[in-house]
DNA sequence: GACTATCGAGACCTTGCGTCTCGTAAGTGG
DNA sequence: CCACTTACGAGACGCAAGGTCTCGATAGTC
């Protein structure tokens, strides 16, 4: 059988604690303070054993992200209901984190992997960016449908929106609850105007 | 006078030097491949002259897009008069440009420096998101004064909005032109809607 | 029990950042 | 003209971290 290995199998349990070790202390130092001899030592792993299965560094960091051990749940839109305090909920909960310097490391990270190789940044979207782009797209989808949302605008240019936004100011490091909160009335609106105005 | 400084004055062409140096190696080889040893070497200074002056090298390679080496001319907004049409314009140059590896580069490294520390970032910001912010946002309150465009939505939205869903379709690598077309569309839309419809 | 691939551990090489030193050059003030 | 001060190029140096190599042990398969 072409499936049949012989040898030492690989050891799970290493391999999820090494993800785990990457992971905690991306939290704690930072992404660009974190060393392969620390995730190792960390992970009671050898060296050797990270390079057998990853090719580098941020490899594993990203790794680490698409299993889940570094989530980002300040990307999570939450669901009332009520579109318009969602967002808005969610707009204060991202601004939160993005004034977070270890949350910062994390979406520098993200961005160093997205402008790197071709292959490399479209895994990192497909596990990073989509789970977060794809809910709200959903949500706004379902809104429009339920004629809570004006379909006049797409929904997928008032997700770029929404999600552009959060990611210029906070990378501008300008304040963003009441831009935020401006910004979503004004997508939001078309429908209360075109209800009440005409 | 305190404005008076003896001893040997700083060389402005070893200056101009080094962040010459600085921009072609970036478009060369990419910024991570960049070091401050070649930085040096090319501009035929010494590394000490450099740590003289700059704190470290992503200061550097920001400074030399500061000083207008490393020039980001697609951000440029054209002025036809025609919001509309300028914005679509601007969509189209900014795509193409996002294409173009060496431009990620470029933006790769100013997100490090933005990401890095409070005093670098928003040094940066005052150089070179200012300037491309703040003539897109004075040309949406021109149109705005004059009737052309809604004041529904306020300037700074539109202009937020804009600019982020660039960003974020371009660190996300997904197509440009015709979403954008649909949030330019539909930022402008209100004007017309209010016109025409009521 | 032979074989094979993985394991932890750590020595080792290399690269690149940032510091330090040195002899020299370019200004200012006496 | 000469001290004084600061910048200059060059390069040695320390150090941190990425990545490779080796080694004896281990956990599976045949």
């Amino acid at each position: 059988m072409t499936g049949t290995r012989t040898g030492r199998p690989r050891s799970e349990a290493t391999r999820l604690a090494i993800l785990e070790a990457a992971a905690a202390l991306t939290t704690e130092l930072g992404y660009d303070h974190v060393t392969i001899d620390a995730i190792a030592s960390r992970a009671g792993a050898g060296k050797q054993t990270i390079y057998r299965w990853w090719s580098a560094k941020p490899m594993v960091v990203a790794d680490a992200v698409i299993e889940g051990f570094l989530r980002l749940p300040a990307l999570d839109l939450p669901d009332t209901g009520d579109l318009s305090a969602d967002l808005k909920a969610w707009t204060t909960t991202s601004a939160a984190a993005m004034g977070d310097s270890r949350f910062l490391q994390v979406v520098r990270a993200l961005v160093t992997a997205a402008t790197g190789p071709e292959q490399d940044a479209s895994r990192l979207y497909e596990h990073i960016m989509r789970p977060t782009y794809e809910p709200l797209l959903a949500r706004l989808r379902r809104d429009q449908d339920a004629g809570l949302l004006s379909t006049a605008v797409s929904a997928e240019s008032v997700a770029d929106a929404l999600l552009g936004t959060l990611l210029f100011r906070a990378l501008a490091r300008l304040p963003m609850p009441e831009t935020m909160a401006g910004i979503i009335d004004a997508l939001l609106a078309p429908t209360a105007a075109a209800g009440t105005d005409c």
